[in-house]
DNA sequence: AAAAGCAAGACGAATGTTCGTTTTCTGATA
DNA sequence: TATCAGAAAACGAACATTCGTCTTGCTTTT
């Protein structure tokens, strides 16, 4: 017979969660000690090892939400594509990343778990989950475009991707580091360098809106 | 009058050094401990520091070398280009890059730096001067490629380098996650992308090796 | 040339603090 | 009343750093 109400249960989990991605965005998964997040989040260190055996535990919740999330946002808008030139996607994938980061600062976590992944194998192996993800993504992406004319065939779309997503992972290190200025550049040099093509099949009427 | 020579006073600051970056690449910043140090350069507290003030001062000099390391990297291969196409350069750099992760895991000490500039200040500012050395190399680079028809116009040269410098640092976060054959991927697809332009000057004679 | 003097490198145990985690106990709820 | 979430105190271990002491080898003096 539990005391409390599941969903007091999931609140309380979620408290503690944003309270921890608070912390860790201020500084760092190992400068935030356990102490800081039992005070960020009000509770106790009981409360706290209640719902999470130990502090890794936390960590690789924060971590996974964070590259869900990311993954999410790629998955949408490179997979919802109208008929728009593949600068154009990329452009508006980096937009949301950045109006995210500005909400939540999603770039910033993210490169605290690059950096946690090299130590920590069960983060890399999530994060490698990401990246190919990511990857899958963009080789589909790259391949429509290479079918419809507007990209070279001469690498495979694979290899595309992979620019395609090493493009993604820079210019959020970018944002992070530089601000928002940076990557809206990324993003106009994307759509110069891979236009709409000249001449092509008509690619379904274009939906000139979002 | 100091006791021993200044070269002997080098070497057991490079000793220091070399044996820090062996324990950061090891266990990073924050999980490699004072006395892991010691023990791994064979010294005694007392010794490293007097070298170094303080923790952070061994971390920043480490940092501060890796990232001279990858500028000169990339100043060295972006610049000294012959008639090469954007793509061509772009992949030595990264071939480049990738024999230096694979001598002294440069890669992974990046993005070590990546993560704790977001906490410290004074590797902030030295890493947005990386950056901004990257980026000034890559705009001559671009601008170059934009003369001579390569690459369109429609987008300022600094804009196509932010994006240059994203596929930088987004395939040296490959390198480190997934292996060279990632960043091998992007190579060829930067080639792909960016060949030689079928009609251009000459641009003096192209040396067919390397 | 030999010896004495001395500045400075190196040592490593000890410091007080802070760490992540555990244990104990209280009070509210079903 | 029986149960358990949560508070609070306490745990030993590990942390970065300091400090008093020894050691070393150059400089000066004879």
């Amino acid at each position: 017979m539990p005391k409390v109400s599941q969903q007091h249960r999931n609140a309380r989990r979620d408290q503690i969660l944003s309270a921890a991605r608070r912390c860790f965005l201020r500084d760092g998964f190992h400068a935030t000690s356990m102490q800081d997040l039992f005070a960020e989040a009000g509770l106790s260190a009981g409360a706290v090892y209640r719902y999470f055996a130990s502090k890794d535990e936390v960590i690789l919740a924060i971590a996974e939400d964070n590259m869900r999330e990311v993954l999410a946002m790629i998955n949408e808008v490179a997979t919802a594509d109208p008929g728009r030139s593949l600068g154009e996607v990329m452009a508006g994938v980096l937009a949301q990343v950045q109006a995210k980061d500005e909400a939540d600062g999603v770039g910033g976590m993210a490169i605290l778990v690059w950096s946690e992944a090299l130590r920590n194998p069960a983060l890399a192996a999530r994060l490698q989950l990401l990246l190919a993800g990511m990857h899958k993504d963009f080789t589909r992406l790259a391949a429509d475009h290479q079918r419809a004319g507007e990209l070279p065939g001469g690498a495979p779309a694979e290899a595309i991707a992979r620019l395609l997503v090493a493009l993604m992972a820079g210019s959020i290190l970018q944002l992070t580091i530089l601000g928002p200025d940076a990557v809206s550049d990324v993003g106009a040099a994307a759509r110069a360098l891979w236009p709409r093509p000249a001449s092509s099949r008509p690619a379904a009427g274009a939906s000139p809106d979002r």
